[in-house]
DNA sequence: AGGCCAGAATCGTTGGGCAA
DNA sequence: TTGCCCAACGATTCTGGCCT
């Protein structure tokens, strides 16, 4: 949960930054300007600036352990302007807004009176102050897909590369180990509706379309007509499934077709994670038993960032092995 | 002590407005 | 036009009092 929430926090922090409110004193002590260039290097340079501080908070890094630029988020994805050629004043940010094209960077800038402001530095080099500055820059307006390459390397940086297997060769008996099923042997479906259309819906909907991508699976959607044509925009692989019953059922009747495992989850689930606990016998509807469980697992670096593909293998895995009766029905704690 | 709740405080986002 | 701040608002987190 907490690590969920880390999630989020950073998805929302992708643009915070502006409101370093600094008294006039402070300001003065600073250098008094009341504006600076992106030029300008700020007095004391650039490492002691208020700016390199925010990059570092925002990465949860000391100030002295500054990932170079092209590793922080911020860094221009493909083409985009030279890291090298950008403003002294302006940092690589550690964080990336959701709808960010690839060729855009996102910065932290020092402004003259001594607080900070999050600018996009454009293809050509231009410095934007507005979402609605990049939209002209670029010369329409941008979507959650114009960011999902940004979303990956955010999803992977929790989701390291090899993580499932680590989880499952950690996480299973060798008997369980040999049901493992292959990703393709799962039909993946997000129910979903009305989340397509508003940039702040698409967010949470990208969310998950790059958590399966990164482990290299595309979920199918199943979503309300109306949507259809936004959800495919967005370049998803969207069918129309009708209200939520109808839909469940769709997916199931799919998957059977196709001879696989169905998995079915929500749109907008910003993490899977494992927690190794122990087993909770009478939780009821008192949840403090587990939540201390949980927490304690937290602490104790038992909670293991994992992909769907992960959870559904682990799941399949599990209900394969057991002795008759088998379970047929799996699921997580939401 | 720990849980719960509501109100307070703070955080995060957005876009307008204004000064240089 | 560029650079900066801020109001406004919704969301989240904190806090303190009350209850079990």
């Amino acid at each position: 949960q907490k690590v969920v929430k880390k999630v989020t926090k950073s998805l929302r922090q992708a643009k915070r930054g502006t409101n370093d409110t600094r008294t006039a004193a402070s300001a003065k002590a600073y250098g008094g300007a009341a504006v600076a260039s992106p030029w300008a290097v700020p007095k004391g340079g650039i490492k002691k600036s208020p700016a390199w501080q925010l990059v570092a908070d925002r990465i949860g890094v000391h100030p002295s352990k500054m990932p170079p630029p092209e590793k922080r988020l911020g860094a221009p994805i493909k083409g985009g302007y030279p890291i090298k050629k950008w403003p002294a004043n302006v940092l690589v940010d550690g964080e990336r807004v959701f709808w960010l094209p690839d060729n855009f960077g996102q910065g932290v800038k020092n402004t003259g009176p001594g607080g900070t402001y999050i600018v996009w530095v454009g293809p050509e080099g231009r410095i934007h102050y507005h979402r609605h500055e990049v939209e002209r820059d670029l010369g329409r307006p941008v979507t959650a897909l114009d960011g999902i390459n940004g979303l990956f390397k955010k999803v992977q940086a929790w989701v390291k590369p090899g993580a499932d297997a680590r989880f499952l060769a950690r996480k299973l008996s060798r008997a369980e180990r040999k049901h493992v099923p292959p990703a393709e042997d799962f039909h993946f479906a997000v129910v979903s509706a009305r989340r397509a259309d508003t940039l702040d819906g698409q967010q949470g909907v990208m969310l998950v379309e790059a958590q399966f991508r990164s482990a290299g699976v595309r979920p199918t959607w199943y979503v309300d007509a109306p949507s259809l044509a936004a959800y495919r925009a967005l370049s998803l692989d969207a069918k129309v499934g009708g209200k939520l019953t109808p839909a469940r059922n769709l997916a199931l009747e799919d998957a059977a077709k196709m001879g696989k495992l169905c998995v079915q989850v929500s749109d907008d689930i910003s993490l899977w994670e494992y927690y190794d606990i122990p087993k909770m016998e009478n939780c009821g509807n008192d949840f403090t038993q587990c939540n201390a469980a949980v927490r304690e697992a937290d602490d104790a670096g038992q909670a293991i960032a994992i992909s769907p593909v992960g959870a559904a293998q682990f799941m399949a895995a599990k209900m394969r092995a057991a002795v008759e009766p088998r379970p047929r029905l799996a699921g997580v704690f939401p």
